[in-house]
DNA sequence: ATTCCTGCAAATGTTTTGCAGACGG
DNA sequence: CCGTCTGCAAAACATTTGCAGGAAT
């Protein structure tokens, strides 16, 4: 069960990345595929050990270098819950809705959600400032289920 | 206009710190002190080279220290706008209404803001995922009104 | 062939830690 | 006095950059 319903990113990125003029690499090639298996976001140390304890070995160099390409071209989003650690995953064509994290404070657990009246509301309060916004984060904190106390 | 109709911060944080044990110290004063003086949030960095300027001169551990004691107390906050740049900013006693903020991708201005249905959607959200939320980070980007081109 | 892609190692920049001495209560 | 607080220097991390060799078109 690799990807669920999802139209396979690693094609969708590959088609993008062709059409911009970038070559076949095979430490790219290497990173996206990893990514495509992944439900959750990796950090780039992740992903470098990954790949190193796999067959093609990826120099850091490199996996930040696709990650900030990937990221440009709005194939993957940086996830940043503060904790120092960038994290990416994937971005799928629009439509898709793009979603945010919860982040437990005792198990680091990352729980993804989306919510259209948030995306609304944001819109709204862009609107009112007057700026013109073209990206957002949203991170709550707290406790998971797991680990708060069963109380509300 | 200094603080405005707020209650001396630094008041309230000593307090705070007097109450949980903490001895009074030259450097945590200072960058008490210091970060009262401010409207917008500091980095460390910032911090350090206004001490160093100053008359009195804090280490940099001094800095990130009382920082991370002050965020723990819930004294400070820490706003994270994605640029590896830790900053903070005063947080003052429960009631009033904390801040979220808008970073302007040309020029790197910070923008606050607040909105109660905001914090409301945050809130529904929390409880619909089942999770205890204690804490949430909201960042805008885009243009400022002084980058973006004039249309909206 | 030419130009991009990659890996290694070194550089950068931020934040953390070890430790000896100063200071507050 | 005792335990905290502080400053310095060094360490620990995440990320970026320089450069020479390898690969794709």
């Amino acid at each position: 069960m690799a990807s669920t319903e999802a139209p396979r990113w690693t094609a969708y990125a590959n088609e993008r990345l062709a059409g911009e003029g970038y070559r076949r690499g095979g430490g790219r090639a290497a990173v996206i595929d990893l990514l495509d298996a992944q439900e959750c976001a990796l950090s780039a140390q992740e992903i470098e050990d990954r790949l190193r304890e796999g067959e093609r070995r990826v120099g850091r160099a490199t996996v930040y270098r696709v990650l900030d390409e990937l990221v440009e071209l709005h194939l993957l989003s940086k996830v940043e819950i503060g904790d120092g650690v960038a994290r990416f995953e994937r971005v799928f064509p629009e439509g898709t809705h793009h979603h945010h994290h919860f982040v437990c404070r005792d198990c680091g657990r990352l729980i993804p959600f989306e919510d259209d009246e948030l995306e609304r509301v944001l819109r709204r309060i862009a609107r009112r400032e007057g700026v013109a916004m073209d990206g957002h984060d949203v991170t709550l904190r707290g406790r998971c289920p797991d680990c708060a106390p069963a109380a509300g």
